[in-house]
DNA sequence: TTGTAATACGGACCACCGGTCCGTATTGTT
DNA sequence: AACAATACGGACCGGTGGTCCGTATTACAA
C-alpha cells in the first residue's frame, strides 16, 4: 500500500521528454550524439526532469526502446509463426533475428546509443538477456546443437548496432541484403551438424 | 628530404608513455578507467605530450596494440601452418580467430579500450579492416561459401572485446572453455553447406 | 664553445557532458 | 483556505579528452 497518486504534471513532462527524445533520435539524424541537455531542450523541460522520471541516461534510452519494440516484442511472445512461438526452432531462430535487425536498421541511432549507454557494453542491459534466453531455449532444442549459451551470444554479436550502422553507412550494404546475409549465416550456423 | 632528426628527448618520452600506458592497462586492471592524466602522471610528462606523440586517446591505445600483436601478426603473415599462410582455410581460419581472442584474453582492458576508443565502434580503426580483409580472402578459398564479406563481420564480431569481456567476467568461463566454443562456432560457420 | 632557430615540454586552461542540489512553484488533500 | 507532499528547473559540480603558450631543451652551424 506505498502506491501513491502520481502528479499530472510528472506525467505529462515525462512523456513530453519520452516524445522529444524519439524525434532527436530519429530524425536528426546529425551525426552529432544527442545529449541530455538537447532532449531537456527540446522538450521545453529543466535537466533534473529528465533524470527524475528516467534515473539516468540509460533509462530513458531503455524506456524508448521497450516503446519502439512493443510490437515487435508481442509479436515473438503471441504472436503467429514463424516469429511467435510454435514455429519450429530452424524457422523461429532466423525470424526473431531478422526481426532484431529490422528494429536496429529503422532505429540506428537508438539502438547504437542503448548499447554504448550501459558502461560496459550493451551486455549490462536487461534487455539483452531476455533476446538471449529466447534465444538460448531455442538452440537447445535443436538436434546437434552445442554450446549454445555461447552460440547464443555469438549469433546476437552478428547484429550489434554498431556493425550494423557500419554496414549500412559506410560499406552501404542495402537493408535487404544486409538481412539476406544475416539469414544465410544463420543457416549456416543452425543447419545439422554432419560430425 | 622534408626528413628530420626526432630529438632525443621525444623519442625517450615517447616510449616512456608507451611503458607506462601498457603498465596501466595491463595490471592497475582496476574497474576504473584509465585517463590521459593518469597515463602522463605513471610516465612523469605533461599531457601534451602525450597528445603530441600519439595524436589522441585511440593513436595510444592503438600504438600499444600494435606492440602487443606484433608477434602475432608475425605468425600470421610469415609464421608456420596453421597460423601462418599455407594452411587451408579450414584450419587456418579457426586458428587466426583463436590467436585473435587468445589476444583480447590476455589484453582485456587493452582490447575494450581500443573498440571504445574509435567513435563508432571498432570499425574505424584501420586494425580492423586488416583482419577483416585477411579473413574474408580465406573464407573466399572455401567452396560453397557465399557473402563472404558479411561472414568475416560476423566471425569478427563473435571476438568482439566486451563480449569476451563479458563472459570472462561476468558469466566465468574460462578461457579454454572460451576457446573450445568459439572453435566449434567456427567450424559450424566453415563446413561444407549442405544445400 | 657559443649562438640561434627549431622543436618539445608541461600544466594551466577550455569545452563538454552526465548528473546533482536546492530554493521555488505546483499539485492533491483535508 | 491551509498545508504537506511532490515536482520543477537552471545553476552548479566533477571529471574527461584535448589545446595553448610561455619556457626549456636540443641540434646544428660558426
Amino acid at each position: 500500500m506505498t502506491e501513491r497518486k502520481p502528479r499530472k504534471d510528472a506525467v505529462r513532462n515525462r512523456s513530453a521528454v519520452l516524445a522529444a527524445a524519439d524525434t532527436l533520435f530519429h530524425d536528426y539524424d546529425s551525426s552529432k550524439g544527442v545529449t541530455m541537455a538537447d532532449v531537456a531542450a527540446a522538450a521545453g523541460v529543466g535537466k533534473a526532469t529528465i533524470f527524475r522520471a528516467f534515473g539516468d541516461r540509460a533509462g530513458l534510452i531503455r524506456a524508448l526502446c521497450e516503446v519502439r519494440l512493443e510490437v515487435t516484442m508481442d509479436a515473438i511472445t503471441a504472436g503467429p509463426p514463424p516469429l511467435g512461438p510454435g514455429a519450429r526452432p530452424q524457422q523461429r531462430i532466423p525470424a526473431v533475428l531478422d526481426a532484431l535487425l529490422c528494429f536496429k536498421l529503422d532505429n540506428r541511432h537508438l539502438a547504437l546509443a542503448l548499447e554504448e549507454a550501459a558502461d560496459l557494453g550493451p551486455y549490462r542491459a536487461e534487455n539483452y538477456d531476455r533476446w538471449h534466453d529466447l534465444l538460448q531455449l531455442m538452440l537447445e532444442q535443436i538436434p546437434g546443437m552445442t554450446h549454445s549459451d555461447f552460440t547464443a551470444h555469438a549469433l546476437l554479436a552478428v547484429t550489434r548496432a554498431d556493425l550494423v550502422d557500419h554496414l549500412a553507412g559506410n560499406e552501404r550494404v542495402s537493408p535487404e541484403q544486409m538481412r539476406t546475409q544475416l539469414a544465410d549465416f544463420t543457416a549456416r550456423v543452425l543447419h545439422p551438424y554432419p560430425l
